[in-house]
DNA sequence: CGCTCTATCTAAACAGTGTTAAGATAGATA
DNA sequence: TATCTATCTTAACACTGTTTAGATAGAGCG
């Protein structure tokens, strides 16, 4: 399957990233030319042809890899997901007590949200993924599964209970990411309106998750 | 294009279906057309030509009424959040206590959601509508506000504060909300399932805004 | 009543989309 | 060297949203 690119040997001018017929790293051209997509032009803006069109091949060229949109488009959310997970898992790593990571885990969460909203958008839109893909599911559990641990050492024993907590907090920073993405807590777009929004949600996570033993 | 309500004086009581050139009621077909598809086929099945043919018109019936597609979800989503803002005045009008209010308005809320996915996706959806337009906003902010009452009585009197409880509790059940339709909390497509998932937000609602006074 | 006026809708076309089938090509293999 | 197979292209199809020009019908007015 991999393979390396071979020098032009006898080259009939053909440019650089693409030449000829077999490309070489169609695979890897294609994802990251959606991940430039959904970054320029989010999540609605992402096309198949479009994609092909910047790796420099047909619009047929992906079915050969990926059967279809959502095929290449959930390659591109597991590796979302696993970005988010590492960000989570980094936010925690930097924290002492499971209040403060959780606090942290949750501005990580929105931080990420904000600065890829196209392809954070696409990791939840299952209608355009291949929702049952088997990696699929388990990179998303994976970054869930970064919540709970903070979330377990937080709470009582009870998994139960730890599942309910770790519900609550993803859901809440997801909600909040969510409706700052969608401008209902005022302009994200400039630099002061995202650092504002922060801001609120700093307050927000104080407000439900208090770092100090005090409540409201 | 805006058509002028002009009340049917006397005239000839159109009956309803309308055939032939004038339809007679083609803005509320549509949007009646529009919203059974997002019941049936979610957000994503949404076209502006099916919504068309399903009210018996061409496709270029529709941008005489509402300019262009989302011209014509606009409308959808502004009827949606009435809606929304109803249920949520509806849900807190059956309890006493703020606290009550508050659960009572977090269930309605994913309640909402899951009755109507694809409406509520929809929503939320401000690249497929016209997100500046002045009536979706106001909508919009209705609904946020009837969150906002009983925060308000919730919590101490600082605006500010307020602000923020509300921006929490918004936060979390929309994100609840969100996750469970991308089905991240287990199958919601089920009854089963889906009486699960509310047993698991009422657990998350007391955990987040315990109506006891006790704290976890 | 007849005439115009205007809102309403259709027909046709255009550029764009995802997907498929059939064929061409080139690198690997025997 | 000849063949094999993965890879990619070409061409087509059925869609989509939108625009332009034209047809129609209802309302208002003489």
């Amino acid at each position: 399957m991999k393979k390396q690119a071979s020098p032009a040997k006898r080259s009939t001018t053909r440019p650089k990233p693409a030449p000829g017929y077999h490309h070489g790293e169609l695979q890897e051209a294609l994802i990251a030319a959606s991940e430039a997509i959904l970054a320029e032009q989010g999540a609605e803006g992402f096309t198949l042809r479009e994609a092909a069109r910047r790796a420099g091949v047909s619009p047929a060229a992906p079915s050969h890899h990926f059967g279809n949109a959502p095929g290449l488009l959930t390659e591109v959310a597991i590796r979302g997901y696993d970005a988010l997970a590492d960000a989570l898992r980094e936010a925690a790593s930097g924290k002492q007590g499971p209040r403060d990571k959780l606090h942290a885990q949750g501005l990580a969460y929105v931080e990420f949200a904000l600065s890829h909203p196209g392809r954070f958008q696409m990791m939840f839109a299952n209608k355009r993924l291949v929702a049952d893909d088997a990696r699929l599911r388990q990179a998303s559990r994976a970054a869930g599964h970064a919540f709970e641990i903070v979330v377990a050492e937080l709470v009582g024993s009870t998994p139960k209970q730890a599942k309910t907590a770790a519900a609550a907090a993803w859901s809440t920073v997801h909600g909040f990411a969510k409706l700052a993405l969608e401008d209902k807590f005022g302009s994200v777009k400039t630099d002061g309106g995202r650092r504002e929004i922060m801001m609120t949600l700093d307050q927000v996570l104080n407000y439900l998750w208090p770092v100090s033993g005090a409540r409201r």
